[in-house]
DNA sequence: TTACGTGCAAACGTTTTGCACAAAC
DNA sequence: GTTTGTGCAAAACGTTTGCACGTAA
């Protein structure tokens, strides 16, 4: 079984996976939409899209996309698991009010590492550490939620 | 209601909570260990200090510590929340083999937010939000794993 | 024919809630 | 006496698993 789109085939089986039918769906939607969904909103999209699907077969395959490396999976400030297409070394703007969580890709490479400024006496520990990847969250308000919310205080 | 300990009532009565022995009993055990308990570990932690508590109270509890401000609450990379007592900024060192987390302190102020090296298309986008705060978390794998690898592979 | 994917339902662990009682303001 | 905190039990929630069936290698 392949997929209709030969891009998303190619994603999945670059990886090593058979592209079934589930997860070519599931890597369609992350592909097309960009977003950063927990497993219930993709529930929810797939049935919109008129590609319903199990929630176990949902779970099952969002496990081994993101083992794999096909998708991306991080858990929210709110600890529900979200999923997204996005490999390229990015960092997360989170909105404090709406909760909406937004991409700003890095600069550089994954591989090279920002160092972060630190505590002098907490610079040992951290340099024997093997440090393969760095995540950064901003929280903040979003460009919307500042606008309501000096619309609402006004 | 105030605690055994001075410190810790003011801790949580200067954040207009009151004190009392569940907040107290709470707020002191992260103050004396600094570790970045589950509410499951600071129950047994709690049992196991004489302090036992209900687990309803300790979720409520929790949760009116963090709202106020008293205690920090993150979830961790594995999707369970985890809090502690550490109000400095810092960020985390998460050990992919066992789990652990570590502090590192960050060098400056909070608010003196680090820029991130952006994408320049990404950078406006960026700009339009309201930065409040920056949580990174490095990844990678503690010395005691490392060790314990290296002993493996030999 | 053997392994793998799918879907239903049940199980599981974590977190929240309804309620009764006790304590503090 | 009204508000607030505590604890038990039950519920809700997100996630995983067991099993039967269908599909692909």
């Amino acid at each position: 079984m392949t997929c209709e789109r030969p891009e998303v085939t190619e994603r999945i089986t670059a990886h090593g996976l058979r592209a079934t039918p589930a997860r070519c769906r599931i890597v369609a939607l992350l592909l097309d939409t960009h977003e950063h969904y927990t497993p219930e909103e993709m529930l929810e999209e797939l049935r919109r899209r008129g590609e319903p699907m199990s929630i176990a077969t949902l779970y099952q395959n969002l496990a081994k996309l993101s083992e794999a490396g096909v998708i991306g999976r991080f858990v929210g400030p709110d600890g529900v698991s979200r999923y997204d297409a996005v490999t390229d070394p990015h960092h997360h703007l989170v909105c404090e009010v709406c909760g909406r969580m937004v991409d700003v890709r890095a600069a550089g490479p994954l591989e090279a590492i920002q160092p972060e400024p630190v505590f002098e006496e907490d610079a040992p520990e951290l340099a024997r550490w093997r440090i393969k990847a760095k995540k950064v969250e901003f929280t903040g308000v979003c460009p919307a939620c500042q606008a309501r919310l000096e619309r609402a205080s006004a």
